[in-house]
DNA sequence: GAAATAGTGTCTTTTAGACACTATTCA
DNA sequence: TGAATAGTGTCTAAAAGACACTATTTC
């Protein structure tokens, strides 16, 4: 039985939000980055690559986590296990050949801001990347692919933002994402009736107009139809998170359409954090600060609350 | 650079539908079953454990289709990636650690009958089974939960039957993998709107009533949203399939709700090879689909038509 | 009070589901 | 001809989407 019949690596793909990049003079609209690391040995000497490394003595997810930390601070607030890379022939030449585990994660704007960059590292619009080295261009499609996806029918979205953020930040996430308009008015209906948002009790100053209310996610009630994994052992092994459960929850019984859509979330009336300036809702992008968790999130488990899609 | 950090091993839960075992009286109505081998060394010695195997001088994806071929003759039409498994303590005691890449697969029900069994494998019924080795238990969980999931989304049910099939026993399929009664007035107008049925001109003889008229299944024409790594290299690695894309289209554009729901399906009177597992639409029944490997069925590429859900 | 976005109301379209009804075959 | 399932029609409810309108703030 062979015990050397390849070598492991754990890549992840990091997805922020930014500002475009000013050579596309477009809208102020902010698009997506990952951060590439420039390879500094052969194969593919120059090119860039996904940040990761070769797996350690500890749980896949720690890897990804543990490398991320060490090559750019970062500590995602979303990490989520992509998909396993194994053809045979995918490392020419490597021997024993390579098999990577890859992950993909999402930070909010102002931890992407503080990841630290070098002439090695740095973010790079996903809309605009270079040759890379591997298969790693393939992967980010993959990865991007996905995160369009789960987008939609999954509430992620939040976690490109910061602690506290306002429903049109929040539309702004989705419609980066999608590339394509939300109505606001449905949007925001939706989001308010998916009781996965709690007033903070504050709203965001520095607008030239009316402030808007600034929210927090909360965990909506379980739909029961959650991964086995995850009930199992929740944040188990070595993970520092700790995702309150605010209940936001109030009876469900709409009579008729128009009660539905009106119907407010209820409770959470929350400490409220520190609230940010700002004034533009684009600068408006990083409202204040937060931790953020160690290692891996979401890592253990192969799944949250709900399904990949693929 | 550590070029034996890890073991890598490859297994595949393969869920087929048969009927009840005689012990639960119930209706005929079939259930879920996954053959699993009894161990015969240590760790975990005379337990059950899901077929695989070391990984070899090939894709993950072959080694999966390799293991399964050898331990039981059986060639899946739909195989899909489901997990890497590798916490670091998974494996008590294995030195170096096992990281299993897990593989799910569904096979129709002649070819699961055609399985070669023996004292050390045989077909459990997924709804009682017994203690099984390492964290099998675990991933069959995940993997029925999966299961359960994509077939809300994809089209994937066909692959538990044969080559044709009645509407009704696609209904079937679905009742048994959901666990829930399906109105079949509307499955059948969902089914044959989706198109992705057509009809082989043949009807089911031998009921004591009015034959139901026997289809097959068909590729929907692609919704363009598909996985990027699928359209990149199809079906490219050693695929010995070759999936004939059937047209079936005609226009869409429905004036009303009552016509759509009657507009039958047209085209496809084709040739139809092959079938394949594949893919979907979001909401309803799927529609559109990609080719997909034959021994590697939905291998080396991570996805399909649609995303998987976690 | 003008500009600008926050936030509400209401209509139309689409989709999902319930369920009565007709059609066709075999025993 | 009656049992039994195939297959069709039609209504209702729920969800998604379009869009006009009111509200509140800053400058």
């Amino acid at each position: 039985m062979p015990s050397d019949n390849a070598t492991l690596a754990v890549s992840t793909v990091i997805f922020a939000l930014r500002p475009s990049p000013p050579s596309s003079h477009r809208a102020p609209a902010p698009t997506i980055w990952v951060p590439l690391v420039r390879r500094q040995r052969q194969p593919f000497i120059d090119l860039l690559a996904l940040p990761g490394g070769p797996l350690g003595d500890e749980d896949l997810a720690a890897a990804a986590s543990r490398t991320l930390f060490e090559t750019m601070r970062l500590a995602p607030k979303y990490l989520e296990q992509l998909y396993a890379f194994g053809d045979a022939d995918r490392v020419f030449g490597a021997d024993p050949r390579v098999v990577s585990v890859v992950y993909w994660a999402l930070v909010g704007n102002e931890e992407a801001s503080l990841a630290r960059l070098g002439d090695n590292v740095r973010w790079h619009p996903v809309d605009d990347l270079p040759p890379l080295a591997f298969d790693h261009r393939r992967i980010i499609d993959y990865a991007l692919w996905r995160l369009r996806n789960k987008v939609e029918y999954s509430s992620i979205a939040h976690s490109f933002l910061g602690e506290s953020f306002t429903i049109a930040q929040l539309r702004e996430v989705y419609e980066a994402v999608l590339d394509r308009p939300i109505d606001a008015a449905n949007f925001r209906r939706d989001m308010l009736a998916s009781n996965t948002l709690a007033e903070t009790g504050e709203t965001l100053a520095g607008t030239r107009h009316r402030p808007p209310k600034l929210y927090r996610y909360i965990e909506a009630p379980a739909p029961s139809e959650q991964s086995p994994l995850l009930t199992t052992s929740p944040a188990a092994k070595g993970s520092p998170h700790d995702h309150n459960r605010l209940s936001a929850h109030h009876d469900h019984a709409h009579p008729d359409r128009q009660a539905g859509r009106r119907e407010l979330f209820a409770g959470a009336r929350e400490v409220a954090v520190g609230v940010r300036p700002a004034s533009a809702v684009l600068r408006a992008w990083g409202v204040n600060g937060r931790p953020a968790p160690a290692d891996g999130a979401k890592a253990g488990a192969p799944a949250r609350g709900v399904p990949d899609r693929d």
